[in-house]
DNA sequence: GTCAAATCTTATGTATACAAAAATTTAATT
DNA sequence: AATTAAATTTTTGTATACATAAGATTTGAC
């Protein structure tokens, strides 16, 4: 780990603001962080400076940093573009995952199967999201494997309100099936296909998915 | 503009990192380029924090900021990544795109044939780049747009290195006019096909943009 | 009573100061 | 002469100080 408090800041602001702390609009007190964080105002800035840049937050000059919660309009469009890169890295995959990979793919899918049984939502949330990073590993592409885990970092808040739509758990699982074949088999085009439209919410779904934007 | 010298001193880093003046692991040595740009350490850290985390550098903590110039393997991973986001653009803008903006993309494509007419590389470089960005926000999908925006310009360098190459010029023009076809027929499937062809570099193609990473 | 101008307060942006950790040099010992 | 350890220097990271611009408040005029 790093020694720098500046980045414990910072990863400390992120998960506040993953968490629905701040409201959107709210203006991040540099003066104030430093209070709460027993610091003085140069690591805040420079922390404050990350939220910027991964676009939790917006800079306006001599005014100060605010929080920029996605509107429904940019969520649908992030949404749109994670579904593209993990169709992305599964195409890659189907034609480049070793087989431990997708040993490791299969164990991910068992244990989400699992969970289903067991009706362990949290259980089924936390190996999902093993199962899809596998995906993003098999791509044998780190750039793209970085950017996918980026947006799905920025993403997992709204996701996991998605889950607890009835029924979308056992729906899921049938996709992973089939994701897992065609990558077997080494299908590009298909993985690429499923993938797309099992990330892909639509209709209802994005509705429910909508409702992690207003958090109580 | 900003009024914020942090701001300008972040963009013209940029540029002196794209320019290739600073060689691959270079420290960038805070003193003295607060004595380059005249002012203090603290706006150029915030500058230096900037570039850290668009890629450009890495930091050691208590080390201090180098220069990260991708690795032959990081720029493949980056082309690849490229085409796959310039190929969503294209499928979306397939479905979306507007008859204005069809016809500036037209115009766009018109005047890289007239640069090519001219056997004007500078001229095809910049004109293309515009038939580019008009897909881009065809898409109409801001997010993906600027986040396919962001890497076209960590690209660039390379790109300017790979047009040069013989005959590849007229080749990417006939391709304009493939893409150009399959969005005004809305042919969602056969835009993003082409595309990913025509922005993915292959085989010979890939040599002469690796020569681009050593600069002279 | 309302609107505008001037003053005051507050917060951002930058400069400077200081502490601690690397890097470098120097000295000592083998 | 080489290697290692101590001392010095350099540099990063953080704290504090100060200047300026934005915002709030008060005062005055119509």
């Amino acid at each position: 780990m790093s020694i720098r408090r500046a980045d414990q800041i910072s990863d400390s602001l992120e998960q506040l603001v993953f968490r629905g702390d701040y409201k959107d609009g709210q203006r991040l007190d540099e003066i104030k962080l430093a209070a709460k964080f027993n610091v003085s105002r140069t690591p805040i800035r420079e922390a404050l400076q990350r939220l910027v840049l991964s676009g939790l937050a917006e800079q306006l000059p001599r005014r100060g940093v605010f929080i920029r919660q996605p509107g429904p309009i940019e969520l649908m469009e992030m949404c749109e573009t994670m579904a593209e890169l993990e169709a992305a890295c599964g195409q890659f995959a189907a034609a480049r995952m070793t087989e431990e990979g997708l040993e490791r793919l299969v164990a991910a899918n068992e244990r989400c199967k699992e969970a289903v049984q067991r009706k362990n939502i949290a259980d089924y949330y936390d190996e999902n999201e093993i199962f899809h990073k596998e995906i993003y590993r098999g791509s044998t592409n780190a750039f793209l494997e970085r950017q996918t885990l980026h947006l799905q970092n920025r993403l997992k808040p709204y996701r996991r309100v998605q889950l607890r739509f009835r029924g979308r758990m056992l729906e899921s699982l049938q996709e992973h099936e089939a994701i897992v074949d065609a990558l077997q088999k080494g299908d590009e085009d298909r993985a690429g296909k499923i993938i797309k439209r099992h990330v892909t919410v639509q209709g209802e779904k994005f509705h429910q998915l909508m409702a992690g934007l207003k958090p109580d």
